[in-house]
Formats: structure tokens, C-alpha cells, sequence
DNA sequence: CTGAAAGCGCTAACAC
DNA sequence: GTGTTAGCGCTTTCAG
């Protein structure tokens, strides 16, 4: 009764071989036609003594691990954590593990744990980079390590990503507002360096050039997806002495920020400012007025992703290309007809 | 540049033996007397050929796999992921990986995914088990692999677990509404069979009694940890005859339930009727008016939880107890002083 | 129908 | 100072 369950055990209480054992142990017992008494036999003693396969025994010898490796930069974040979701449960399905890292937003911890996985011999990687860094992501291609980035992504790479059509998201959000009579719209932005970032500001660019509306450019801030950002910015553009009638706010954690700056500040959507968020959350709609968003459909990203890399996994040679997922305005109260 | 980079490759390469190489690269070459010629030039080589340690093999042999495994009924509800965003942290901060598992509050794949984690011979088990059944829980146990479980527990077994002071914070909440005058107050619960939904329930009841009021069976309803039950329950609540003026939620995702009621019915929090939430979420300060709500410290629970399961993976023997951690009354606005 | 043996990559015990 | 060997638990030829 100690911690022997192995193939072997079962081999020498039943005398046989481990060879016989793990034969009939896998279905292989038609191919090799062993006697049905024989597997019966094999089968009933390994449910008496609790065998369970050593997955990492098996793992060695296949040079597979059944294991993919998911990095994400904040599994607080509602966002990432309905992806990683999303991809525990397709990944499941298929049989595979995964091994979750939260970066915490932190470039070092993150390359420590790009080389911890290819030490674990995981079959793939998809990653949801922190920054623009992405030396130790080459390391893993050069290993041979299928990988996948979601959400953020490099375009100076041949990587393949799967992400939201940012340009598109924000461009809608922005025709929202001019279709609504809005003209004074401000942007609140994340780091610039990141891809997603770009292309959600180039969006709001566009649609207001398309309107004929030069950007101002006080009404384009901020520097980081993160609430105190989103926070600061609104105080100061509310503010300001021609202060904007709307506001993007350019991911989730920075809209907080805004929805607390403008509580703070005493006033009221969308009497005194329309909002409009990149990211919905559930609790958005319980908002007193509720808050329009940009829906990035993050379920759909986790599933493709596994689908992706599980193809990359098969199939050693195919090239994957980036697959855009389209976004939705989810419509709701706070964007104000002027 | 073919898949190998083994020991036995750099071995070959350099003239050496795997052993040597072994020893240098693992830091004993001092206790072997190694040459430091010779432990440079293995750095080197190993540096050069992309050298990464196979931690399958490795934990193969030493039958350790620095693996922590983690299963969560759904990681997207955010009082988990920040759970399991500090198992994460405090797992990798001691060099252990996490393999995650989202049961999806299914019996069923918790079943399965605890043989999954079997066979991967992970160094231990943290675990928020979905229901009642913890047959497969014990099987672990029998395996010998350190478990503990978080949030969730039963108390007719020995497994020990960690949690939020279920009674104090439910009994707590039901004061706050007492103090302020209120004696007809509702329970929107849980799954009754659950343990923290008896724990929490119990302190409603005896903040009741205490103060010597009969709880009335009306409005002590629900039946489900989903927004779904808390949005039925409120419902039937505020159309009773002689409806509660305060309604506590025993979750999260309940509590969502009530405010999506709330609002659809046209009434304001906390002028028609006052509400606290068991487990605080940061939006529920954006709320206008805030939410006041319980805080579970599951930062707190996710450390300690990593701290436990480390213990037992270094000491066999040593017996771990329950361990209770306090929850706090975040006040905010919507409770009425009557 | 089944057994024997090699080998996946690594470490540790034992040599010299 | 370094090499050799055995073995972790499994699968998979190759032999019967």
C-alpha cells in the first residue's frame, strides 16, 4: 500500500510483463490480441491497487507532455480571466493541461517563465505579452515550441496572433458619438508602445478625420491601462477651460478610473459626459444610466487559440496567419444626444 | 539544430560524461572539485546550443515535480481569480508551476481533471471544490499528494482547508442592518448543501435572534450561487405582501442578480431598499450609490493556502488545521438608517 | 498471444 | 576531478 502502482507492480502481482500490462492498459489489446481474461485481469488489479499512469513517464518517453503553457499579464483582470477560461476548457477537451503564469505585468518574470516552460517541455505556449519585449519569445520558436500570442501581439515578428480588431472597435465607438451630435471627444489611451494600443488610437484618429474633425490634441491622454490613469486623465480634462462632451476610455481598467473620477467630481452620465468603454463587463449594465462598450469577444479568442495551437501541435510545418475577431458595441445609456 | 540539446549532446560535444556536465551545471562542481576550465566551457556549450534542462526528466527521476495543482469551479468570477492569482504568486515565487483546472462548477470534470492531476504527479493539490461529492478527493489523499482545500470545504472530512470567517462576516452584515434599524430583512442564499452557505446562513439567524427577531421563512430564499437566483429571488422578495426593507446576498454573482432586479423594477438603493453583498468586488464602489459588501481576503487565503501546501509537500507527516481568516465590513452606501 | 530489452533525459551511487 | 552505471515509469520494437 505505498507508492508503488506502477505498470511493474501490476505486471509482477499478475505475472506478466510490463510490456503485456501497458498493451492492454492503452486498447492495444486487439492489436496484439491478448487474451480477454488476460486485460480483464490487468484491468480489475489496476483498479484494486489505485494505478493511475504516470503521466510524466509517459510525457519522456512520447516527448510530449499533453501540456500547454498559458501567460497572461493579469488573471485579475476580467478580461484575461474569461480567456483563460475559455482556453482551460477548450484546451481540457482536447485532452491537454494547462500550465497557467501571471506575469504580473512584469517583463522579468515573465522571461523567467518563458524559460520555465520550455524547461517543462510544454507542447505549445499561447501568451498575452506584458510589454514590447519580446527577445525571450524568439527563444521559444527557436526550441521548436509552437506559440501563439493573444490579445497583444508584435507586428515585427512573424509570430501569428489572434487579437480583436482594435482599429475597428474604436472607430465604431467614435462614429457612435458623432452620429450622436458629439464633436469634443476626448481619448484616454494605454502605453503607446503596445500594438493594441495603436490601433484602438488610430481608430479614434480616423473616424474623426473621416467627419473632418481635427483631433485636438489635449483631448488625446493618457499612458496606461490601468484605473489610476484612466482616473487622473478625466479630472484633467474635465478641467480643462474647453473641456470634451465624451470620453473613450481605451480599456476596462482605465474606464474604472473614469467612472470614479466622474462619481468623485459629482456629476452624471451622460447629462454632463458620454462614455464609452474598450472592454464590457458584466456589471456595466448595472450602471445607473449603464455604460456603452466595445465587447472584445474574448471566449472566441480562447477557443481559436487552442484550436491554433493544437493544429500547430499536429502539424509541425503549418504556417498560421493572425485571425482578427470582430467587436461589438454593446449599447446602453451613457452616451448623451447633443 | 535539431531537437537536441541534452545533456548527453553537450556531453558528447565537449569529450566530457553526462554526469560531469550534470554536476556543473547544477552548481556541485565545487563538491565534486570540477575544474573551473571545465565548468565554464559546459556553461558555454550549454549556452550556445540553447541548452534548457528537461524538467520531465528531472522530475521523473526525483519524483518531484514542482507542480502545484489548482482547480477552481470558474476562474472568471473575480473572487476566485484573485485567488488564484496569488497561489500563482506564491507558487512561482518558490519555483513551483501551477496547472489550472476550471471545473465549470461541473461534478463531473472535477472527477476527472483529479485524475488528470493523479497522473501528472503533481507535488500537491489546492483545491475549491464544486459541491458535495469529495469521493474523488480522497482518492488524491490515498496517493499520498499533499491536499487542501479553499473557500469551499467539508467538515466530515480530514482534509484540511482554508476560509473566510463564513459566520462572523454573514453575522456582521446582518448587524450593520439591525443597528440601523432594520428588522425585516431578507437572505437571498446558496446551495444549502454547501458549508459556507450553512455557516453564512447561520449567522444571519442568530444576529436575528440574538436581537430577538423571529426570522420569517419568506425571506430567507434562494437556492443557487448565480445571478440568476438573486435576480428571481428579489423579485418574489419586493412583490411579497409585507416585503424585507433590506436584503442581504450571499455571493457575488447573487448580488449582481439583486441590482439587475432592482434596477429593471424602477426602485433606488438604498431609499426603497437596502442591500449588502458577501464578497466585495472594486466596481461595487462605482455603483452610485456604492454597495456596501463583505470582503473576503482571498489574497490572504491564496497565500496561506501556497504556504500550507509547501509544508506538507516538504514535511509527510505534519497535520495541518483549518484555518479561518477574518472578513471585513467594507461601508459604504447602501444601507438606510430608518 | 506474450516477454525481453532498449531508451526517453536526468541524477546519484559508486568507481578510479 | 571525472567516468560509469543504474534506474525513475513508460512505450515500443523485436523475438518468439
Amino acid at each position: 500500500m505505498k507508492k508503488k502502482a506502477s505498470l511493474k507492480t501490476i505486471a509482477k502481482n499478475l505475472g506478466l510483463s510490463p510490456g503485456t500490462v501497458s498493451r492492454a492498459l492503452n486498447g492495444k489489446a486487439k492489436a496484439y490480441r491478448i487474451s480477454d481474461e488476460t486485460v480483464d485481469a490487468i484491468k480489475k488489479h489496476a483498479e484494486e491497487i489505485g494505478y493511475s499512469p504516470n503521466l510524466i513517464a509517459k510525457g519522456l518517453q512520447a516527448s510530449r507532455t499533453f501540456t500547454i503553457g498559458l501567460m497572461i499579464p493579469d488573471i485579475a483582470n476580467p478580461f484575461f480571466a474569461i480567456m483563460a477560461k475559455n482556453i482551460e476548457k477548450a484546451a481540457s477537451k482536447a485532452n491537454f493541461s494547462i500550465i497557467l503564469v501571471d506575469a504580473e505585468e512584469d517583463t522579468d518574470k515573465e522571461k523567467r517563465q518563458v524559460q520555465n516552460m520550455i524547461g517543462r517541455k510544454v507542447d505549445g505556449i499561447i501568451a498575452a505579452p506584458v510589454g514590447t519585449a519580446f527577445d525571450h519569445f524568439l527563444e521559444i520558436e527557436k526550441q521548436k515550441i509552437p506559440l501563439l500570442f493573444v490579445d497583444r501581439y508584435f507586428t515585427d515578428s512573424t509570430i501569428p496572433y489572434i487579437t480583436s480588431d482594435n482599429f475597428q472597435g474604436s472607430y465604431d465607438a467614435i462614429k457612435l458619438f458623432l452620429d450622436n451630435g458629439h464633436t469634443k471627444i476626448a481619448l484616454i489611451k494605454g502605453d503607446e508602445t503596445a500594438e493594441t494600443v495603436r490601433e484602438r488610437t488610430k481608430g479614434y484618429r480616423q473616424a474623426l478625420e473621416e467627419n473632418g474633425i481635427s483631433v485636438e490634441e489635449k483631448w488625446e491622454t493618457g499612458n496606461e491601462f490601468s484605473m489610476e490613469n484612466g482616473y487622473l486623465s478625466t479630472k484633467e480634462l474635465l478641467n480643462l477651460p474647453n473641456p470634451p462632451t465624451a470620453i473613450f476610455a481605451l480599456n476596462n481598467l482605465i474606464g474604472f478610473g473614469v467612472l470614479q473620477a466622474i462619481k468623485e467630481m459629482g456629476l452624471t452620465i451622460p447629462a454632463d459626459i458620454s462614455l464609452i468603454i474598450f472592454d464590457d463587463e458584466p456589471f456595466l449594465s448595472l450602471l445607473s444610466p449603464s455604460i456603452t462598450a466595445v465587447k472584445q469577444d474574448s471566449e472566441k479568442i480562447g477557443e481559436i487559440a487552442v484550436a491554433f495551437i493544437l493544429e500547430k501541435i499536429d502539424n509541425e510545418g503549418c504556417e498560421l496567419s493572425p485571425v482578427i475577431v470582430p467587436t461589438e458595441i454593446i449599447l446602453r445609456e451613457s452616451v448623451k444626444k447633443i
